[in-house]
This record gives structure tokens, sequence and C-alpha cells, in this order.
RNA sequence: GCACGCUUAGCUCAGUUGGUUAGAGCAUCUCGUUUACACCGAGGGGGUCGGGGGUUCGAAUCCCUCAGCGUGCACCA
């Protein structure tokens, strides 16, 4: 016996955190100080949590997903390398701090504290929550290399941003431009149109006249940006109102001038719906904007400031009221001048700013744009040709330059987007970002790069960029871009990404973009979505509602081992799946039973040692858990290859428990002297864990005094043992029999005690069983066996048939015969049916002729299978008379 | 409005290109306290695969249609 004592129960938190300092201190996170030749690397760059905040479940998930493909792939021999990172999220951390200084009574921070001030104070709560969340990353066991740690928001990717702009911005791709775009009044800054979530909200729908002789009537949900029409489109083939098209009409309103309302035409307008005629705000709706740009006489008036209230424009009744006030003036001026139709509700949706709650404005502005229609100065392509060609022909048609999607169906979705694919808006008006590297000159030079010209007085860009622009270079500018290095060389496109399908356009969509123009690669070859994680009522987990759970009590409680298995089982790519504590109950059993698994061994073996090679086996048990084992192996690898997690974990789980534990560690205890056999297949089992539970693997890998770390071993091969054709009838044979004793002693209710004896016969077993005896007897826990190859059934026994060997149990007296014989009733029935509809088929002319030969035979082999059942059935129902 | 996803055991979900009598975990019931583990072991019950139609020798799987739920996009005059 081995002289190694562990706990009854695996204690994670006992193991956690000195595993986790140990595999840091060997440095094998690091690609470059893995040991062995490795000559391919497996990448994959970490989507940075953001700042705002304590990890989550989905983090948590995130986290597992990474690591486990992570793992998998430096045992089979990569360079493997995560890089870690956070998010510095502009508007989300910004909104949250201000939030929070609200909280503390300052009512509006940015004018109370002033740009520096403001920016300080988001900057350490940025740090701490920095702080927070990688030392939670290193709790979920994330084998990241803490190294080539990054920031979005670090002097080296903000070199890389800069860089980036200057490039884009010297190919005429990034423009400033007045247009219209979202605006959040709360948070005083613009939106992409990616950043709006749609609320459905009851309004109503006002229908009415500009001037009582106007010969159009007009619908609209938003009556105050009326002050500011100057056009009134209807499609060209309206019959109605074909005959005013090029018409002007003046009209007053109340506005600081009367309108000049010219009649247009436009085929997007649908003359069935409403009053088939639109009125034209080109100031405030991003169509009538592009209506404006098409037809540019119209003129364009802005009756909404910045902040939410009416302009001068809007003249001076309306100048400086909210925009709420606005409404109900204009509806009864409307009405008093008898120039108002009818009023109707509506539900309608919205565009909210997904930060900071509010509902936008459309306010015409001068913004900063990417330009994603342009053609690339020398490339022939634009940028949403890149995006495009990144998942469909592979990058310029290169095929190995091709990103591949786990779900497939995101592929549409995704070329979908890009088809919508408006020019991006850039720049934001918050300050905790990236200023904008532009400077004004003292006679309005423009200067666009890192460093100001030092002559005069240079003015630098008062806005910042979209958060999604240096995540977009998340891939490239964690490895050195924009200088050359060897990590971007060796390490880049990277291997693999993952993302929850939440953030597919604005991370993946700019990640691809990015990527392919600055560096004229992909990004990355593979991407595997991710659903979200829903409580235990499919609700989303969310702060407001309160049904969070945080990821370190579950560590706390079930450790992180359990957390990361319960998490990755049961998920399917692309859906979401519903999370709750049960479930981690069950994946702490498990962990807990590899633990005991390992301790049995542990204590059952002289020395433990480590067995690289698969050694012979010596039984029909041994045989059959090695080609079991290896079977395993293939099977888990290969779905480990195709990113299939869960069932990858599954099928690890049911070797692991029902056969390796259930099984053939009985049969083991039994036969004895198995030390080898032993020690390997549970160190393959471990190896095999080892990307899911790194830690309980890991810890208990320390007891074989190995050279090396789990983390950095070979993963396992499938070695097939010696095919013995004979074998799998036989371990069925042996299996069945131990099954047999035991249903017939459960189900008629005989106590082990008063089993007095049990006969074997058969022809062709016998030497078999004879071997297998004492592990029958203990298994079954029958107190005497008699094995003798003649068929003499004694009237008095039940009889249960296993392959080609028969149970005959004395009855003595013991055996309830009534519920026997309905059971095997039952049973008789069932196997009837199942034969008659095999039969059906096998005389079925159109089957026998058009269906494939295999399954055919396949069917007559169901058929004589089940026909042979029969038989045996209906020979014990005989016997019991 | 368009698109996509989901609907399978009491619950949570698998089910790869159509082919054993549709599976797992949890829950439930029966039996079991054997020295790795009660965070355990052996068994049982439970499903006309959302409804209807079609294709096929054969459909949970493919097609059509309806319903419920969810998501994205558009519209929002």
């Amino acid at each position: 016996m081995a002289q190694i004592e562990l706990s009854k129960s695996y204690d994670p938190s006992q193991v956690e955190d000195k595993i986790y300092q140990l595999w840091e201190q060997t440095g094998f996170f690091n690609p470059d100080h893995l040991p062995g030749k490795r000559r391919s690397a497996f990448v994959v760059s970490m989507p940075p949590p953001n700042v705002t905040g304590i990890l989550h479940l989905g983090h948590a998930l995130e986290s597992s997903l990474m690591d486990t493909a992570v793992r998998y792939q430096r045992m089979r021999g990569k360079k493997a390398l995560l890089v870690p990172g956070t998010d510095h999220a502009a508007v989300a951390t910004q909104a949250r701090v201000e939030d929070e200084l609200k909280k503390r009574g300052i009512v509006n921070p940015r004018q109370e504290l002033g740009r520096d001030k403001l920016l300080a104070e988001i900057r350490n709560y940025a740090e701490e929550s920095k702080k927070i969340i990688l030392s939670q990353i290193r709790k979920m066991g994330t084998s990241c290399d803490w190294s080539r740690l990054a920031y979005t928001f670090d002097a080296e990717r903000s070199r890389a941003v800069n860089h980036l702009f200057k490039q884009m911005y010297d190919d005429g791709l990034i423009y400033r431009g007045y247009r219209v775009v979202n605006w959040s009044v709360k948070g005083q800054s613009t939106c992409s149109d990616d950043e709006l979530v749609y609320v459905d909200q009851t309004t109503k729908v006002w229908t009415f006249k500009y001037a009582k002789d106007f010969p159009i009537p007009i619908a609209t949900t938003r009556p105050e940006t009326k002050l500011g029409d100057t056009a009134v489109a209807v499609h060209p083939d309206d019959e109605r109102y074909k005959k005013y098209i090029g018409q002007k009409f003046i009209v007053d309103l109340g506005a600081q001038k009367p309108l000049q309302i010219t009649i247009i035409a436009d085929k997007n307008v649908d003359p069935n719906y409403g009053t088939g005629a639109v009125g034209v705000t080109p100031a405030h709706s991003q169509i009538d904007y592009e209506m404006y740009q098409a037809n540019k006489n119209i003129g364009i008036i802005q009756v909404i400031g910045a902040d939410g209230k009416m302009t001068e424009a809007a003249g001076r009744d309306y100048q400086g009221l909210t925009i709420n006030q606005a409404r109900e003036k204009f509806v009864s001026w409307l009405k008093d001048n008898d120039l108002f139709i009818k009023e109707e509700e509506i539900i309608n949706n919205v565009g909210t700013s997904d930060r900071f709650g509010d509902v936008v404005e459309s306010l015409p502005m001068e913004q900063w744009f990417i330009d994603v229609n342009k053609i690339i100065p020398g490339r022939q392509q634009s940028l949403k040709d890149l995006m495009r060609q990144a998942v469909t022909i592979g990058h310029r048609g290169d095929a190995k330059q091709k990103i591949t999607i786990t779900p497939e169906r995101f592929y549409n979705i995704y070329l979908s987007w890009i088809d919508n694919l408006r020019d991006w808006c850039i720049s934001r008006q918050i300050w905790w970002g990236h200023r904008i590297p532009v400077w004004y000159g003292p006679n309005k030079e423009v200067f666009v790069g890192e460093q100001p010209p030092t002559d005069g007085e240079w003015v630098q860009d008062e806005d910042t960029l979209d958060t999604w622009f240096s995540s977009g270079a998340w891939t490239f500018s964690t490895l050195g871009w924009p200088d050359k290095t060897k990590d971007l060389k060796q390490f880049h496109p990277t291997a693999w990404m993952q993302m929850g399908y939440e953030i597919l356009f604005f991370w993946m969509a700019r990640m691809i973009l990015m990527s392919t123009y600055a560096l004229d690669q992909i990004p990355f070859y593979h991407v595997y979505i991710h659903g979200i994680l829903r409580d235990k009522n499919g609700k989303k987990f969310s702060k407001s509602v309160g049904n969070g759970l945080d990821p370190l009590e579950i560590i706390k409680q079930y450790g992180t081992d359990a957390l990361r298995l319960s998490l990755i089982k049961g998920i399917t790519p692309g859906n979401d799946s519903r999370f709750y504590e049960e479930k981690v109950a069950g994946a702490r059993n498990f962990v807990n039973k590899l633990w005991n698994i390992s301790r049995y061994v542990l204590q059952a073996v002289a020395e433990p040692k480590i067995i690289n090679k698969q050694p012979q086996a010596q039984s029909l048990a041994d045989q059959w858990i090695l080609n079991d084992l290896s079977e395993t192996v293939e099977t888990v690898t290969q779905l480990l290859d195709s990113d299939a997690f869960s069932p990858a974990a599954e099928k690890l789980h049911e070797f692991t428990w029902n056969d390796f534990a259930d099984w053939y560690l009985e049969i083991a205890k039994i036969e004895g002297g198995k030390d080898e056999i032993l020690l390997y297949v549970l160190q393959q089992l471990l190896k095999l864990w080892q990307p899911f539970c790194p830690f309980v693997t890991e810890e208990i890998w320390q007891n074989f005094k190995a050279k090396d770390l789990l983390m950095v071993t070979d993963w396992p091969q499938s070695v097939k043992a010696a095919k013995d054709k004979r074998l799998s009838g036989d371990i069925e044979c042996f299996i069945g029999v131990i099954k047999t004793i035991r249903n017939l002693r459960s189900e008629s209710n005989i106590e082990p005690a008063k089993l007095i004896k049990i006969k074997l016969i058969s022809a062709t077993k016998k030497d078999l069983l004879e071997k297998q005896r004492e592990i029958i007897k203990k298994l079954s826990r029958c107190q005497e066996l008699e094995i003798t190859d003649k068929s003499s059934a004694a009237k008095d026994s039940a009889v249960a048939i296993t392959g080609e060997v028969e149970v005959h149990l004395l009855l003595a007296g013991l055996i309830d015969l009534k519920a026997e014989k309905e059971r095997l009733n039952k049973e008789l029935a069932q196997i009837e049916n199942y034969i008659k509809s095999i039969s059906a088929k096998l005389v079925n002319e159109q089957f026998l002729s058009r269906a494939p030969k295999e399954i055919v035979a396949q069917e007559k082999a169901k058929l004589a299978e089940a026909e042979d059942h029969l038989a045996k059935i209906k020979k014990q129902l005989i016997s019991i008379g």
C-alpha cells in the first residue's frame, strides 16, 4: 500500500490558489517557455472584460471556454498563448462613474469637476475595477500569459490606435462630416447605430395640414419637429399627388420664419401607408436627411439643439422649451388654427442609448466617420468588401485566410448586417477614451498624428473615439503592432475567438475591418459563438432584476472546476442556456468522484509512478477498459477539435463514472494485481480532464512525482489493444451474468443472505465464467456458484438468459412467482410487437429493393436477435411454470 | 413586415449528413449501509419528439403550413 493519504472528499479551497501559483511559477503560460519542440501556434486573444465592475457569469463562461480550448491545444503540442486584457469601455465606464458621482450629490459631474478631475475619478475607478477583474480571472484558473497583459487604454494600445487613425485618415477612409447622427441628450454624446436599444412605446400619431389650403395631409409622431420641415415627399407615381411634385408652398407654423415646403418625389414613400405622404424634416431624421442630400435645394432647419431643447429657429414661442412642452404647444396650436385632423394611439419603437438609457435624438452635427464604401487606395476594395470577403471567399480571395464561424447560421446574420451598414460614426463627446489624434493650428490647419507641431497654438480635437475603435485592433495591438514584432509574425492571425452573439456586430465585424485593413490579414481563423446565460426561469441575469449569481461565491462553495464544468456542460453553440445551482452541485459531485477514484487507485497501488506506455492486458476486464479508453480518447479528441466542448465532457464523464469507476474498479478490486493498468488509465483520464478541470487533475497528478506538470504533458493518443473478436461478446456475457443475478434478486426481493445457490449452464462460456467466478460471486453477492455445462433446468428455478448463458436461480420458495411472471409477460408482449414491425418491414418489397444493403442486413440481424430474445423469454416462462 | 432560433420525459437539455425499440443529468420510486466516494451503488417508472399535411421503403431529423415563445433587422409618415 502506498503511503498516500488523501482526504475523503475533495476540498478545492485547499488546492486552487496553490496550484495556480505553481502554474505561474513554471512560466508555462508563456509559450516562449513551453517545453519541447513546438512548431505551430494556437493563439487566443481574451475578449477583454470591461473595467466597469466585477466578473459575472458570462465572463466565467468565456474564461472556461477559451481556457479549455487553450489547455487542450497546449497539450497537443502547440505554442499555446492566451493574451489577457481589459477594456476601458469608454461610454460604459464614464456613464457608470457619473452615476456613482450623482449618487454622491454631484448633480452635473462634467460641469462641476471639469475634464481633468472627472477623468481622474474615472481612472481611479477603472484601475480598482481592473485589479478585481484580473484577480477573478486568475480564480477561474485561466491559463493566460500575464507577461503579455494588455489594456485597451494603455500606452502601447494608445499608440496603435493613433497610428491606425492616421493611416485611415491618410487613406481618406476617416473623414469629418456634417450629418444627422444619434445623439444622447443625457450622455451629451453621439452613439453609433448599433449602440441603440429599441424599445416599444405607446405614442400618439397626429394627422394635420400645414395650412388650410395645403393639398396633402401629413401624419407624425413628432409634431415638434415639424417646425423644421422643408419638404413633403410623395411616391412619384401617386395619382393623387403627382401633380404637385416640384411645387413650393409657403406655410407659417409659428416658427422663426415661415416654412417653404417643396413637394418632392421619393420611391421609398409607400402611397398606401398613412396619408401616403411624408413630411420631410432633414435635420431630425436620418432618412429625411438622405432625402435632403438628394434634393439639397429644399434646405435644412435644426429646431432641436444638443441640449434637447428647441432652438431659436423653432421660433420665439418655442425656443428653450423641452421637446414635450413644444409638442403640446404645437398640437394645441394646430387645433386652435383648425389644421388638426385626428390623433390615434400606436405602438412605436424608439431607439434609446444602450448606456445612458434615454431616447436618442437625431441631430445634424459635425462628426468623424469611417467611410465603409470608399475604395481603399491601392486595393480596389472598400472596407465593406474586406469585411465580406473574410468570411466568404477568404481575405483577398485567399481560401486560407478565411474565417469560419460556429454555428454556421451567423454567417448570414453577419453578411446581412454588412449590407445595411452605414458609415461608422467614431467620435464621441464623452471624455473617457482615446482622444482623437487631430490638432487644429492657429490658422485652422489640421494636423493628424501623435504629437502636434510645436510652432504656435495647436488645439487638440475635443472628442474621443468610440471604444470599439480600439477593441477592433485588439488581436494585433496586443501583439506589438504597429511595430513589426516577433509576436506579430508568429502569432497573427490568431487561431480562435469566442464571443456572445450580442456583440457580433460591435466586435467581430470591427476586428475583421481593422485587421484586414491594417495588416492585410484576417484577425482569427475561427470564431465560436456562444449564447447568453439565463437563470432558472429563463430570464437574463441582470443587476436590476437582482437574479445575479456571483461566480466567486459559487467557487467558494463548489470550487472552480465544478463551476467550469457546469458552465460548459449542456451548452450548444449560439444558443442561450439556463444556469442554476443544482447544475454546479452535479458537477461538484463529479469532481469529487474523480478525486475518489484517484484516492482509491493511489491507495491500491504499491508505488504511484507514471506509466507512459499502455500496459499489457491481463484479463478480459483489462482488455475491455483499455479498448474503451482508446475509443474515448479518439472521440473526445475529435469532439474537441470541432469545438464540441459539451459532448466531449459528457463522453468523458460517461467513461469515467460508468465504465471505469462503476465497473472496472469493482472488478479490479477482486481480480487484484493491476497497478500498472490502474495507474495508466487514471493518468490518461487526468490528462483528458485537464482542460476542463485543471485544478483537481493537477492536484492529483502531484502524487505521481512526475517530472512535468500535468498541464504540459502530452495529450493521450488512442492505442487500440490487440483486437480480440470474442472480446465484446465475452465481456457482455460476463457483465450480463452479474447484472442478471442482481436483477433476479432485487426484483424478487430476495435478501442476499438467503440466496443460496446459483447454477450457470453454458455450452461455450464455461471456462470464461470459471475464471471470473469470484468476480461474479462478489459483484452479484451470491453465496454459492455452481457452473455446469449441462442444460438441466431445475423445476424450481427462475431462468434468465444473457448472451449464451442461462442463469438459474434456485427458488427455494423465495421468489415471487406471480410478479416474475407478470414482468416476463409484459416483456414478451413488447418483443412480439417489435418482431411484428420488423417482419413487416422485411417483407416490404420496396424496402428490400430501395434501402441500402447494410440497412437490410441490419434489420435482419435485429429480427434474429429479437427472435432469439423471444425464445429465451418463453423458456423462462416455461421454467417458472 | 423580413429573417433567424426554439418547442423532445415532471424540470434542464442532447440528438452530427433521414436508418437499432428516441438519450443524458436532475427529480421521483424500489432495493442496497461491500474497507475510494451517501457529493455513493444496483434497478424501475415516465415521451404518439408543439398541431396538421407532404416527400420517402423509412422522418425528432427534409419540405409546406399553423400556433406559441424568443432574438435580430427594417419600418416607425
